[in-house]
This record gives structure tokens, C-alpha cells and sequence, in this order.
DNA sequence: AACCAGGAGAGAG
DNA sequence: CTCTCTCATGGT
């Protein structure tokens, strides 16, 4: 077993299973509204924790706009007040209309290159939609995985795109798996503090 | 009361 | 490609 594997099992031993604190996240089967909150989180949660997020998201269900059509309904300007707990709230509105507008096309075979084509979503955003909105095995890097990584020493190079590869070339490709794996990092993190 | 929290875009060098 | 600045709120 490689060391990639085993800090898997460390951490599921450590936490257990990751959906009792990624009651949605960790969630499968998602329903279609689901998914659509979890790509709205993973864009309202840039640079923002995830407290100030779900006062956000409860903003949207209070005004029964947590959805991808309804938020293009609503527009930048009733939108911004609702999402303004998050932070960067005037950019952030458009980020979702842009993602919005995006999924209303509905488009078949979503790639990754046409998440990270829109305003706002980087490479750990268009990830984290991929895999936690749309089940695809693709491991998700962010600032808690490179610390984990660097504290390990499990790699020099902490870019996002060797990270992701490290992960993934050592794992077996599978969606759960990187769901589980991923939170349980995040969970670790906040944990030590 | 400074500092941080699950980034990304734009511009400069 | 790698910095640096900006966007901005709410909790501690």
C-alpha cells in the first residue's frame, strides 16, 4: 500500500466516515437540487468559510431562490443582498448568474474545460463541482491538502496539478473515494486548531 | 481589533 | 510562469 492510501486510512480511522459533517457533500445519492446547492457553495465558499456560506444559502431558501434557474431569474441585483454574507458579494452574484447560465443549456458532457471557462471558477472550484455536484473522479487540491502534503512530506512540488496527480495516480478512480478523501482532510485540518 | 476563512481574475514583470 | 493586488463579509 503507498503512502497515499495509507493517509486515507489514518484518516478514516482517525474520523470515521466524512458525512456526518458533509451531511451534503458527502451525500449519494444527491438529488438534482442538491447538486445544484452544492455548486452554489462551491462557489459562494471562495476565500470565505463555509459558516458565512450557509447564511447565504439559507438567504436563498428563504427566498426560494436556491436553485440555478431561479437565480437567473432573480438577477445581479436582488441577488447580491442574499449572497452578501459570503463575502465579494457584487462578484460573487456574477459568478452565479454566469454558472446559471451555464447549466441552463444543459449541456451533456460537461468538461472541465468549459467550468473553467466561466467567471469564477478556477481550478479547485470547477473540481470540487465535479466531483461533489457531478460524481466524476477528480480529486479536488486545495490549501488544506498542500499543508497535509507538506507537513507529511509526501511531495516537493505542492502545484495544483502535481498534487492532483499524486493523489489520483495512487488511489483507485473512484468518485466515494475521492468524496471521502477530501473532506476527510478538510475535517483533519479544522480538527488541529 | 487585527486576522482569518475550503479562490480567482487581472495586471506586471 | 510567478508574484501582487483586489474583491468584502462575519466570527473570534
Amino acid at each position: 500500500m503507498n503512502q497515499i492510501k495509507s493517509l486515507y486510512q489514518e484518516l478514516r480511522k482517525k474520523h470515521g466516515k466524512p458525512e456526518g459533517q458533509w451531511k451534503l457533500w458527502c451525500k449519494r445519492p444527491k438529488t438534482k437540487s442538491e447538486r445544484e446547492e452544492v455548486i452554489i457553495g462551491a462557489i459562494l465558499t471562495q476565500r470565505t468559510n463555509w459558516r458565512n456560506v450557509e447564511l447565504s444559502i439559507s438567504n436563498l431558501k428563504k427566498a426560494g431562490a436556491c436553485s440555478l434557474a431561479k437565480i437567473s431569474k432573480l438577477g445581479a441585483r436582488k441577488l447580491r443582498p442574499l449572497v452578501r454574507p459570503s463575502g465579494f458579494y457584487k462578484t460573487k452574484a456574477d459568478y452565479l448568474l454566469g454558472a446559471a447560465k451555464f447549466f441552463a443549456r444543459k449541456p451533456k458532457r460537461i468538461k472541465r474545460g468549459d467550468l473553467l471557462g466561466l467567471k469564477g471558477v478556477g481550478k479547485e472550484t470547477a473540481d470540487s463541482i465535479l466531483l461533489y455536484a457531478l460524481d466524476k473522479p477528480i480529486f479536488v487540491i486545495d490549501e488544506y491538502t498542500r499543508r497535509l502534503v507538506k507537513e507529511k512530506g509526501l511531495a516537493k512540488d505542492l502545484s495544483y496539478d502535481h498534487l492532483q496527480k499524486l493523489f489520483e495516480e495512487n488511489l483507485s478512480k473512484k468518485w466515494r473515494l475521492y468524496q471521502d478523501f477530501h473532506a476527510l482532510i478538510v475535517i483533519d485540518a479544522k480538527n488541529k486548531k
